[in-house]
DNA sequence: AGGCTTTTGTTCACGGCTAGAGCATAAACT
DNA sequence: AGTTTATGCTCTAGCCGTGAACAAAAGCCT
């Protein structure tokens, strides 16, 4: 990603690489595995690990088991090390955690909530904030996933619950307030020297001092980038149904977000020859198809505004017919991405999971015919998620280490 | 990208970024210009520029204006440095032409063929093989842009060519010789220490020793990106229309390839509602509503084989109405790739320029019904390609110095 | 139990790198 | 002709990672 031009920036570059391992493999590895997984000298490490260690950022604790040589130690988090907030903003409820280094997740709060942008954010914000007091310097961000598309500075639009440029950054009140009046350090025309400019983030974008706002999709597949399902993968394609679907493409371990932060929106092409129109305003959306909506509508059910999680998870259950029609609008729609885009993995979350372990024959026999001939040969794995409906969470904290570990975010620690 | 982690390390990488800033800018910018853009300080430069002299890849010339101090130099390509061999295989013929660091294109040789493998391939080969050898070591590298989709290892389908896992590298005959039996320097067993392993490469695939074989769109999409239109912008869409049409996205200053290589078939997604069975094996094609095929065949002539570029330019300067309709089609393909990936700006190459120029009021008014509303306050840019038809070639050439151009590729020259 | 082997952590001299200061150079300006 | 300005060159200082030598801490063997 970056480069190291100067020796100063090299020992920068080198701790985050080694906090980076420390975080990716969940802190499970040995002190001296990881000098071997980075291509370090023994005393490179031991320095790097020191520093990190009395800055407060790493751990060290005994191995368990035991080998022959002398025993080495596992770095993990500092206990009073960084802490990332995570949030997942479902239509109907929001769950709140708070993740150490290496991905340890501990729940802070779920609540419920009415739909509208103030019930929703309102109370979270709240809560936001308190565990940010308690919590004091250890938070080094807040991520937060929302089902729909975010656009750059966390305006958000839920067209199906009609949220419309909501921002979420604002209504949870965690704008850094504006420099108070009067003397300042700092004069005001002095250039803030050597500071990253670029806001873009993997899969949310963010108001600078505020949370991280990303989209559900986006999240869930930067977790799956990260530890579940795509590890390791270079190209592939990650699809998220709940009541509608949201899908993106993971390169070299990030989900693509597009130029206004929002690309996470696969669901929102015409790939099933639909023509009823869209809420998002365009006509025949994959979207329509597929998800709790699409289950819902099937039989006869009303459908929209982030109502009848139940009910839709007992069509999903019965409903034999109308998951078959699902699975194979997911099927039709995953042959066109894959044509275009030839991922190596797709993995589906969210009620994608249930699609394709119940309809997994309808979705392939859909699929197939759609595929162009040398795709036929070699098509891509297709997957249940690994970290099931956790992954939009999961995302939000990964999505606030990925700017942590960087020089800039070790920079600001302490 | 990369990241050095010792400080001899250092040093490569910075050779790298100074040859890759000469190269980006065409090698009109000074030394003292790069200096400061590269953040170096005026010794370091001094040292770096000095090192890539005396290895025979950078030259320094006197800058042609004069300004108040010191007059500094300009480094540009080395009369003995490294070169590109970049070709550009149509359906209907082939250029090949060789390119200096900066790059500077000196056509060597324009050939029409039959179509067929052997006939477009087999000349080009000894066409490729005798300059190769005129010009001897200061060859980097052989870049090839062909029509069709490319795997992994140079196996190329044309579908409307007939063209089935054609082995390009094989029939250009590059593949380096097997080693010659008998003593060799290096004992067999011996590993080949900081060799890189990833024969991935942007917008093209390369066999070891061989040619970077690559689709015709993903290295015009690679040319816009370096010299073009694309230059700053973090994701864009590049289109390309000929005999069909290739789309690809553009993130970070590379064209997207998949898993297998062949990433750039936007052109495969049924986007447009049809039902035509499409060569390529799947149904309903975008690719088979735009292009000079498409053309053809709205006004009721023979197409396909890779014949009849005069009657489709034909077509295209006189049917209003066929014209109209290739607009269409290419418009509302374009808003469903908007909706998903949310490019800064749409590059059209090829055809597409001139049906943009000539259409453009119907590619907007078939694109702005199939955006999401949230698309339709900042729709991306579209405007036509700034290389025109040279796209691919520049796109060839880019390929060999983007594997040129690293510590790696750098380590080998001399 | 005691010595040996194995593996890891620690310390330190060494070479390589870039930054930055001071000086030399070469043009335009006055 | 002297001054100003921008750049190139040279050298020292400071930082970094390497790798070797040594210390430490466990298992293994007799």
């Amino acid at each position: 990603m970056n480069g190291a031009t100067t020796s100063g920036e090299l020992r920068a570059h080198n701790r985050v690489r080694l906090l980076r391992a420390v975080h990716d493999c969940g802190a499970t590895r040995t002190r001296s595995q990881l000098t071997r997984d980075l291509r370090l000298a023994r005393g490179t490490a031991s320095v790097l690990v020191a520093g990190l260690a009395e800055d407060g950022l790493l751990h060290e604790e005994p191995a368990s088991g035991s080998a022959r040589g002398r025993p080495t130690q596992i770095p993990g988090p500092h206990p009073r090390g960084p802490l990332a907030l995570a949030v997942d903003v479902r239509e109907d409820a929001w769950e709140l955690a708070a993740c150490e280094l290496g991905g340890r997740v501990t729940v802070l709060d779920v609540r419920p909530h009415d739909g509208t942008p103030e019930g929703a954010l309102g109370p979270l914000g709240e809560a936001i904030r308190a565990h940010g007091a308690r919590l004091g310097p250890r938070v080094a961000g807040v991520g937060v996933a929302l089902a729909g598309p975010v656009r750059h500075g966390g305006l958000v639009d839920i067209a199906h619950l009609g949220w419309r440029s909501v921002d979420v950054p604002a209504l949870l009140a965690l704008q850094p307030s504006p420099p108070a009046p009067g003397p300042s350090r700092t004069p005001p025309g002095a250039p803030t020297p050597g500071r990253a400019e670029s806001g873009a983030q993997a899969g949310g974008t963010r108001t600078p001092g505020g949370p991280i706002v990303g989209n559900d999709t986006a999240f869930a597949a930067l977790a799956e980038a990260r530890r579940g399902r795509l590890r390791g993968v270079r190209v592939g394609l990650h699809l998220h149904v709940d009541f509608d679907l949201g899908g993106v493409l993971v390169v070299g371990g990030r989900p693509l977000d597009g130029a206004g932060g929002s690309g996470a929106e696969f669901g929102h092409m015409p790939l099933t020859g639909g023509d009823r129109p869209c809420p998002c305003g365009a006509t025949g959306c994959w979207s329509m198809d597929v998800g709790a909506n699409a289950l819902l509508r099937r039989v006869g059910l009303a459908y929209g505004g982030g109502r009848g999680r139940e009910q839709a998870e007992h069509v999903l259950a019965t409903s034999e017919e109308a998951v078959a029609a699902n699975a194979e609008a997911l099927g039709r729609g995953i042959a066109a991405l894959v044509n275009a885009l030839d991922p190596e993995v797709v993995t589906l979350s969210g009620h994608g999971v249930e699609l394709y372990e119940r309809a997994g024959d309808h979705l392939l026999a859909a699929c197939e015919p759609g595929l162009m001939a040398i795709r036929r040969d070699h098509p891509p794995e297709i997957a249940g998620s690994a970290l099931g409906w956790r992954g939009s969470l999961l995302g939000a904290m990964e999505s606030v280490f990925d700017e942590f570990l960087t020089p800039e975010g070790l920079d600001r620690w302490r």
